[in-house]
DNA sequence: AGGAATTTTTATAAATTTATTATATAGCAA
DNA sequence: TTGCTATATAATAAATTTATAAAAATTCCT
C-alpha cells in the first residue's frame, strides 16, 4: 500500500510521514503543485491532503485529479473553524476528512477505513484475481489452493497489477509504485521482475494473463 | 500475559499497576492519547480502562480500537453512580465493568475471567499448542510429557507465539510485547531469542513450526 | 561476595533477495 | 526479408536479512 501525504507545515508533514511509514509506503508533498504531479502518477491507494496549502489549495487538487478520472480516496485535513462545512460537502465521493489537531491513532484508523471502503483492503486482508489470492500478511500467494512464495517486491508488483487489472500500466508507473520515486535503480528492473513474476505464475497457467504492451508497459487481463 | 491499565488518577494508577505486576506484565497510560497509542500495538491480553480520562474518553478509545479490528477484551472502570455509563460501555463493545472503588481481589478475578473467556487462558491456567503445554505458574514447558526448562524471556516469547499461532507477528510486535516499549535493547535480540527457543524445541520436533517470514517477522504454524 | 544462570552485545556465516549486465529473441517498419 | 528497437531471459554480482556462535554484561541466588 502506498500513500501520498500533502501538508505544507513541514514539521507536521514529517511527523505524519514518520507515523505512517511503519505500515505503508509514503510519498510526500508540501504544496499543491508537487501534490498534483505525484497524484497524477496514479500509484497511491489513499491521499492525505491538507486543505490549506500553497499554490493550489486542496479542493483544487482534488477537483483536478477527479476531472482526470482518478478514483483514489482522499482524506482531507482541515482546521476546525472555517472550512469544515465545505469539506463536509465533499464527503460524498467516498472521501473523508479529519479536523486538526488529530490523534495519530485516528488518522491511521481513518486511512484503513478508506482502504477498506475502496476495496483495496478486504476485511480479511486478501486481494483476489481469478484463482489467485494474495494473503496480505503472509506475503505469499495461493493459486488454486497451492501456495507460491513471492518476495516482497514480487508481491507488491502483483498487487499493483491486480489492483489495476484491465488497464495498462506504464513501466514508469510500475517503477514509481513498487520501487518508489527516489529509488536509484534503473527502470529495466521492471522487466526483470515481470519476468520473475511470470515465471512463478506460469505453472499455474497465468503467464498469458500478463500482457506486454510494446512501447508502453504491461497489463493484467480483466478477469 | 501483558495488560494495559489506563487511569488518570496517578496514585490509583500506581497502586493498580503495583497490584497486577506480580502476576502480569503491565503497561500504563494516564490519558486517552497514550492509551490509544499503546493499545494500537495490539500486544495486550486485557485492557483495564477508566471511563473518565482526559483528551479522549474511555468510550472513544474503545470505539477506535474496535473500529481497527482489535478484539482485546476491555474491562471498564467506572464511578459508582453513573449507571448510564455502564450500559453505554457494554453496548460499545466493552466486555466487563467494575465500579470504583473496588477490591484488589475482585479486579484480579475479573481480569482472569476475561482471559479465560478470550481463550488466552484455559481453565486450568495453562496454554497449549499441539504437544506443548505452558504451565502458567512455573516457567517451564511440557512437551509430550517431558519437561523443558525455559527462561523467563523464552517463556514469554513462546507464549506470545502460541497466542497468535497462524498469524504473522512482526519483529517489532514481538519486541514490544516481550521486552516492552521502554526497553533499551536492540531489536536484534528477537532473532537471537528465536534461535534459543527453536533450539530448545528442536529435539521435540517443533523447530519447523516456527516460520520465518523474511522482511516481516515470524509465525507459529496453525495447529 | 562468589558463582551460576540469564540476558545482551557483537561478530561472522549463511541464506535470500534485489540489482546489474550481457545476450537472445520477438515485434515491427521500411 | 533486413535491420532496428524493445522486451525476455539468463547469469552473475551486490546488497540485505536472518541464523548462529560466542563473548560480555547483567541479574539472581544462596
Amino acid at each position: 500500500m502506498r500513500l501520498l501525504v500533502v501538508e505544507d507545515n513541514l514539521p507536521l508533514l514529517e511527523s505524519i510521514v514518520q507515523l505512517l511509514s511503519d505500515e505503508f509506503e509514503v510519498d510526500q508533498a508540501a504544496n499543491g503543485e508537487d501534490a498534483l504531479f505525484l497524484a497524477m502518477q496514479n500509484i497511491h491507494d489513499v491521499i492525505v491532503l491538507d486543505v490549506m496549502i500553497p499554490e493550489i489549495d486542496g479542493f483544487e487538487v482534488l477537483q483536478t485529479i477527479r476531472n482526470d478520472g482518478l478514483k483514489v480516496p482522499v482524506l482531507f485535513l482541515t482546521a476546525r473553524d472555517s472550512l469544515e462545512d465545505r469539506v463536509k460537502g465533499l464527503d460524498s465521493g467516498g472521501d473523508d476528512y479529519l479536523v486538526k489537531p488529530f490523534q495519530a491513532a485516528e488518522l491511521k484508523a481513518r486511512i484503513r477505513a478508506l482502504l477498506r471502503r475502496s476495496g483495496s483492503l478486504t476485511t480479511n486482508q486478501t486481494i483476489q484475481y481469478r484463482g489467485i489470492e494474495l494473503l496480505g500478511k503472509e506475503r505469499d500467494v495461493t493459486v488454486g489452493g497451492e501456495r507460491i512464495k513471492l518476495t516482497a517486491k514480487q508481491y507488491e508488483l502483483l498487487e499493483f497489477l491486480i489492483q489495476n487489472k484491465g488497464t495498462i500500466l506504464t513501466k514508469e508507473q510500475i517503477y514509481d509504485r513498487v520501487w518508489g520515486f527516489d529509488s536509484d535503480t534503473t527502470i529495466a528492473i521492471v522487466e526483470v521482475f515481470m519476468h520473475h513474476l511470470r515465471k512463478k505464475l506460469e505453472p499455474s497457467g497465468y503467464h498469458s494473463d500478463i500482457k506486454t504492451i510494446r512501447g508502453v508497459g504491461y497489463m493484467l487481463n480483466e478477469e
